[in-house]
DNA sequence: GAGCACTGC
């Protein structure tokens, strides 16, 4: 294989055991809890056989003497499913206390949990529980370990500022810092502050250890004098763990993968993954294929291409010599899946199933092959070595999505799913040298976000001064004073930049983000409080829609049964008012025949109506008295207009022309145009407001409202028509444009 | 004429 060139690094580094780490001492655990005394020895057993097993007493003597614990474990050690009950098995959970486990994704808190419970052998939901949205499977009193999503704890902090129920919360894949975790991080050690008690282990990947640390380190910063009495243990001072963090490292289980890197760099990587694809086939054992691409369309034209060859393949070979391998010991045949988080279950599903016997699969994935979702029986990865990245632009008020480097270690845990089942090898599409000025890591989440509700989140909790704050990567000034300047253009925050009641407040409370929240607000007044439930839960799915390359035409035909002039949120309206007609969420199979007959998602349709009713609740806690506009739309318009205000179009005079109208932003006076996902992409209303503002290969509008321009001086009059009196900039031409 | 991936008791 001349094209290729093999690298020096294998892609698993390995941190040894921190010198700060005593392995012959624990400290005075307390009572042991045995669990599964008699049954599930297998499990017992496989506990012990895990790596992490040797690190245990380690691992509980730095919990026992340090405030904070970063442990550095590589995949597959079993840190997530042993430490918590490591942890109840030394007396952490004594005298009601919980631990707290935390992860970035919904499934990996649930399937998690029910494998714990499993290795207690205990029912889930009673010692060992898990809460994600929508989802409390626990018993009070009785769970012990508590998995749950980090966006879970935030809201629990909300109403219990000291976490006073927990004796130990782990962050389980810190390194991803998603914006929920830096967050939670940034709060934890302000906990940590006024109880010294609490204990904080942060699991992450080896190259974010250091920063973790350096994070947590409080030996220069005394503890507030404040009482721990009745919170939490901290049973008396002399108990008081050290503030400097320790770290451990645990190895993993995965195997060795080879890298190899292309001699020269490749100008269309799609091609040239489709060739390396090919090129494994053809030359390499058994073993299936997970190949990174960053998108839809780079995986479908990717799948498309090797199906060709697929196909040309079969006819020249004739089933002749099935079995007979590819000369490696390979199969001979292979087929081809796509994967990305908007094909619909089903075809999902495929990518997952097992390849027949004598024939290769070959996964064309996207991102969620590379945390959020695991391939069986993967050996060999091919790596664009890109990634679609979103930012954010204060100026604009604008998110991008946009291709970029991948990160190493990005890159790294892509390549180490190849060594899940046995050593495996990974293609990178870039020669070794460009590996090497790729950046370490991508910057987390919070310092490329829209921070509008992480700031009110922080005032909720009465962090006023929000520059202030120990963040774990200070968010940009300008995305900081952007994020401040919309609260306060909603109201959310007074002239001190402090919260206001009961608005700013309500708006904290609920699960959206602050536009929504004030549009769900304000239609108690305007008297369309049921049609707003809905559009809000509408804009909370990604899009209602199945995915539906190659049956486009047909989807939007079935979208003009809903479609109307006055924009997406009357539209989701109209798709709620049919798909309740159809049964709803208590419709079984009428309502998922209503779902496949319109093209729509029915998993998509039950979340809407989950999140509906769980704001229904929100909004019934708040006082808003139930109403309903009926056939008049326009008092749900006007509900958009008082949320959205901040983002409103007008149509440009000549703009556009096949690809759309062109229209102008109010403020600012950007070019945009309407997404073709939108109603009206074919339509020209003279004014809108838009949910979102994103730039993909043009400056795109999404879940578009039209609109009367002279509700916004009506119902913002604060932001259009009269004169700034706080500090906060606003564009000198916002009022002028209308 | 187009949506990396997540998430909120």
């Amino acid at each position: 294989m001349a094209f290729w060139k093999p690298g020096g690094a294998k892609p698993k580094q390995t941190l040894p055991l921190s010198a700060e780490v005593d392995r012959g001492a624990i400290g005075d655990g307390g009572r042991l809890v045995v669990f599964n005394r008699n049954e599930n020895l297998a499990l017992a057993a496989q506990r012990e056989r895990l790596p992490i097993f040797k690190c245990r007493d380690a691992i509980l003597y730095l919990v026992e003497t340090r405030a904070t614990t970063v442990l550095v474990g590589q995949t597959g050690c079993g840190k997530t499913t042993q430490v918590p009950q490591y942890l109840v098995e030394s007396g952490w959970t004594a005298n009601g206390r919980l631990v707290a486990c935390t992860q970035p994704r919904r499934v990996a808190a649930q399937t998690i949990a029910a494998r714990v419970a499993e290795e207690m052998g205990v029912t889930l939901g009673e010692e060992v529980g898990y809460a994600v949205r929508f989802e409390n499977v626990s018993t009070p009193g009785v769970t012990r370990i508590r998995f749950c999503t980090d966006g879970v704890l935030l809201r629990e902090l909300m109403n219990d500022p000291l976490l006073s129920r927990y004796s130990v919360v782990m962050v389980d894949e810190a390194h991803e810092r998603s914006l929920a975790t830096d967050l939670l991080l940034g709060l934890l050690k302000k906990v940590q502050r006024v109880r010294p008690d609490l204990r904080v282990i942060i699991a992450s990947a080896t190259i974010q250890a250091e920063d973790f640390k350096k994070f947590f380190d409080q030996r220069r910063i005394a503890p507030k004098s404040v009482a721990t009495g009745g919170v939490g243990g901290g049973e008396n001072v002399a108990d008081e763990p050290s503030r400097e963090p320790g770290v451990i490292s645990v190895e993993g289980r995965a195997h060795s993968v080879l890298i190899h890197y292309l001699e020269q760099p490749t100008p269309d990587y799609v091609q040239a993954a489709v060739e390396a694809a090919l090129e494994i086939h053809r030359s390499e054992g058994p073993g299936d294929v997970l190949v990174f691409l960053t998108g839809e369309e780079e995986i479908e034209s990717a799948v498309k291409l090797l199906n060709e060859e697929a196909t040309g393949h079969d006819a020249r070979k004739m089933l002749g010599d099935v079995g007979g391998g590819n000369g490696a010991g390979g199969p001979i045949r292979f087929t081809a899946h796509p994967l990305y988080a908007g094909l619909s279950p089903g075809v999902q599903l495929e990518a997952f199933r097992p390849a027949p016997r004598y024939t290769r699969k070959i996964v064309v994935a996207s991102n969620v092959a590379e945390t959020s979702v695991t391939i069986e029986g993967v050996v060999y990865v091919v790596d664009c070595c890109f990634v679609k990245q979103k930012a954010y632009h204060p100026e604009r008020g604008m998110e991008s999505l946009l291709t970029a480097e991948a990160s190493q270690a990005s890159a790294n845990q892509r390549a180490g799913r190849a060594g899940r089942v046995r050593p495996g090898k990974c293609f990178r599409l870039c020669t070794e040298k460009a590996f090497s000025t790729m950046p370490e890591m991508s910057p987390p989440e919070m310092i490329r976000s829209d921070l509008a509700s992480t700031v009110l989140q922080l005032k909720a909790l009465g962090i006023d001064n929000i520059m202030n704050f120990e963040w774990l990567s200070p968010p940009p000034a300008a995305n900081m004073i952007k994020a401040l300047e919309l609260l306060y253009a909603l109201q959310a925050l007074d002239d001190d930049a402090k919260l206001t009641k009961p608005l700013g407040m309500h708006l904290a409370e609920l699960p959206l983000e602050p536009q929504l929240g004030k549009a769900l607000l304000v239609s108690g007044e305007l008297r369309c409080v049921e049609e707003m439930l809905t559009v809000a839960a509408y804009l909370q799915v990604n899009s209602v829609w199945v995915s539906s390359r190659g049956r486009q035409k047909l989807l939007d035909e079935v979208k003009e049964r809903f479609a109307v002039a006055e924009g997406d949120a009357v539209t989701a309206l109209n798709i709620h008012a049919a798909y309740c007609k159809a049964g709803g969420v208590h419709g079984g199979g009428r309502a998922r025949a209503f779902a496949e007959k319109n093209m729509l998602s029915h998993r998509a349709l039950v979340r809407a109506a989950d999140i509906r009713a769980q704001l229904s609740r929100h909004v019934q806690r708040i006082g808003l008295v139930s109403s309903s506009s009926g056939r008049d739309s326009a008092p749900l318009r006007r509900a958009m207009t008082a949320g959205y205000f901040a983002n409103a179009a007008t149509l440009a005079p000549h703009g556009g022309g096949a690809e759309g109208a062109a229209f102008r932003s109010v403020r600012g006076g950007a070019t945009l145009f309407i997404h073709p996902g939108s109603v009206l992409f074919r339509a020209r209303p003279t004014c809108v407001v838009f949910a979102q503002a994103v730039r993909t290969k043009r400056e795109y509008m999404r879940d578009v409202t039209a609109i009367d321009p002279e509700w916004l001086p009506e119902l913002a009059p604060h932001f259009y028509a009269s004169r700034q009196k706080s500090g906060f900039e606003r564009p000198a031409d916002a009022g002028m444009m209308l």
